[in-house]
DNA sequence: CCAATTTGACCTTG
DNA sequence: CAAGGTCAAATTGG
């Protein structure tokens, strides 16, 4: 695993990220500022990682046994069951997020499964986005207990939305979730990025869907992952608007201008760019 | 009636 | 073979 270290992994790398560093500056924004352009801005270059994630990793993964390679004999018994899904974990990155809620993070989940997991007291929830059938989007994430701070919860995401309805389209919320909504608290929250393959399939954290007591409570969001944690800040409390703030704007389109040629612009330094910014609300906050 | 959730069974991987 | 991940029929709620 960790032999092959190939380009095409060093860019998945470093834009995942950059990407996660835009959340970062998203979240910063959105508590050091009043709503405006640079919240607007910061999402759209939030959604500009998302988008170039994905596409590299459609690239990346090419498309012969990605799907569902039914391995298995057609007959096997009696049943019906055209078709089953490799297990996924492993093969993708995943991005860990702990959270004292269900964070929305602007896409709409269907819970499709729960499991009792072996060393753990708490059962692990499955969920896929809603548009898997519609636009094939293969993201997937599990939602579990954490062990060791049962207020906690441990979202993993897998895959990346190729959806396009991060963030602003849907803000479809289940009765539950706006419960959670309600809770206008802000509290810090910590954001660690980094680790190994962390392309998060989402993390702008803030809608999902669920209803299982298993999931849901807390308030405030902790994003842990595992290498830097250099980047711990308090900030916003992201999610309790999440719904006026995805639907006022209108739907993103992911090949605006301003991406491509911010990305031209950015280009290399993009990431030192991000990270003075994010230095100088640090910067800003602590005083 | 439709859509989302629940839940048990099935399938894959290690 | 055990554990984990996914499917889909049944159930439930709007």
């Amino acid at each position: 695993m960790a032999a092959l270290v190939t380009p095409a992994s060093v860019v998945s790398e470093l834009m995942a990220r950059g990407r996660q560093s835009a959340a970062v500056l998203a979240a910063l924004l959105q508590d050091a500022s009043p709503p405006g352009a640079p919240h607007e801005l910061a999402a759209e270059i939030l959604r500009c990682w998302d988008r170039a994630l994905a596409a590299l990793h459609a690239a990346e993964i090419p498309p012969t046994a990605g799907s569902d390679g039914p391995k298995r004999k057609p007959g096997a018994a009696t049943d019906t069951r055209p078709k089953r899904r490799a297990r996924v974990s492993g093969r993708e990155t995943a991005a860990r997020v702990e959270t004292k809620r269900t964070v929305e993070d602007g896409y709409i989940w269907r819970k499709y499964g729960q499991k009792e997991i072996l060393n753990s007291s708490h059962p692990r929830l499955y969920f896929r986005c809603s548009y898997k059938h519609d636009s094939g989007c293969p993201a997937t994430r599990q939602v579990q207990h954490s062990d060791h701070d049962p207020s906690l919860y441990v979202i993993t995401y897998f895959g990346h939305h190729t959806c396009c309805v991060g963030g602003d389209t849907v803000t479809t919320t289940t009765a539950a979730e706006e419960e959670l909504l309600k809770t206008p608290e802000p509290k810090p929250f910590v954001i660690d990025f980094g680790s190994g393959s962390g392309s998060s399939g989402g993390s702008p954290p803030w809608l999902s869907s669920s209803s299982s007591e298993e999931e849901d409570d807390g308030r405030s969001c902790k994003q842990v992952e595992s290498t830097s944690s250099e980047l711990q800040h308090p900030a916003a409390e992201q999610s309790s608007s999440a719904d006026e703030l995805s639907c006022s704007s209108p739907a993103w389109d992911p090949l605006l201008p301003v991406c491509s040629s911010d990305w031209d612009y950015l280009g290399e330094t993009s990431f030192d760019y991000i990270t003075e910014l994010i230095n100088r609300y640090e910067i800003a906050m602590f005083q």
